[in-house]
DNA sequence: TCATCCCTGTGG
DNA sequence: CCACAGGGATGA
């Protein structure tokens, strides 16, 4: 579900509710979230909210809450009252709680003393050095772009749409990408999720995400080939293609994409 | 570098 | 019934 625009969204959304506030307990709805946060000792109050990659990390005294949304988590903010869907966590303050919604309980949250996950560096700021990773991969550039340990926080959907704007073919080895091309890569990755985070990220028809505050994200209206096969590409009119790169669908314009 | 699994729900 | 869904850890 949420992607490094989403996640970002979502953070900002939350912080002025609860940094520097008073997390008094827990309560957990799933027993599968339990183990994770055992080690976790309350009143704590939290430092810092912040992202890395697609991961949301509230910092406590001592230690870290690392949530991870996975497909269809989404945390909501409610002053009083629950949210709809199924509750699988709540992070309760004297003015309100923090709730971890998640349809397919696929979302991960545990306590760290320290978070550290072989994350690559957030794709914003210098990527030059993409140029010489890049060329030591075999592997399709958009299954490259997903790898977290090799660049953090782009996702299936942002992944296709930095491609389209790109004018690269997912399919192609990272290794051959010509110098002109990965300067067109550097260019659109911080592009798309930058207007994405603008737009308050992406919610698709069938929708997950929410920023907490309940609305839906704008960039769907902004999509250039997620989600379109068959229909025409806004650029040429070629019709959309879907493929399977890595287990995951694949959109691009055949024509716009080389 | 790939399939498989985790989990649940929806749509063809 | 099967395919698919915005994620990632795991093991071959």
């Amino acid at each position: 579900m949420p992607e490094l625009p989403e996640v970002e969204t979502i953070v900002r959304a939350l912080r002025p509710h609860i940094e520097g506030r008073l997390l008094e307990s827990t309560e957990a709805y799933d027993p599968a979230l339990l183990p994770g946060i055992k080690s976790l000792s309350l009143p704590a109050q939290v430092r810092r909210l912040s992202r890395r990659g697609k991961y949301i990390l509230i910092e406590l005294g001592r230690g870290t809450l690392v949530v991870h949304l996975r497909m269809s988590g989404r945390l909501v903010w409610c002053k009083s009252g629950v949210p709809e869907g199924r509750m699988r966590l709540a992070l309760r303050f004297p003015h309100g709680s923090v709730y971890l919604v998640d349809r397919r309980r696929l979302a991960t949250v545990e306590f760290v003393e320290r978070f550290e996950k072989p994350l690559g560096p957030e794709p914003f700021g210098d990527l030059s050095w993409l140029s010489c990773e890049l060329a030591k991969s075999r592997m399709p550039i958009k299954a490259w772009l997903l790898d977290q340990r090799k660049i953090a926080g782009i996702g299936n959907i942002y992944a296709a749409e930095i491609l389209f704007r790109a004018g690269i073919d997912p399919r192609r080895p990272a290794r051959a990408l010509a110098e002109e091309e990965v300067q067109r890569l550097i260019k659109a990755i911080p592009e798309v999720l930058k207007e994405a985070i603008s737009g308050r990220g992406t919610t698709l028809a069938d929708a997950e995400y929410r920023v907490p505050t309940g609305e839906p994200g704008a960039f769907q209206v902004k999509l250039a080939v997620y989600g379109r096969e068959g229909e025409p590409c806004y650029a040429c009119g070629t019709p959309i293609r879907r493929v399977k790169i890595a287990g995951r669908s694949t959109y691009f314009c055949p024509q716009c994409q080389r």
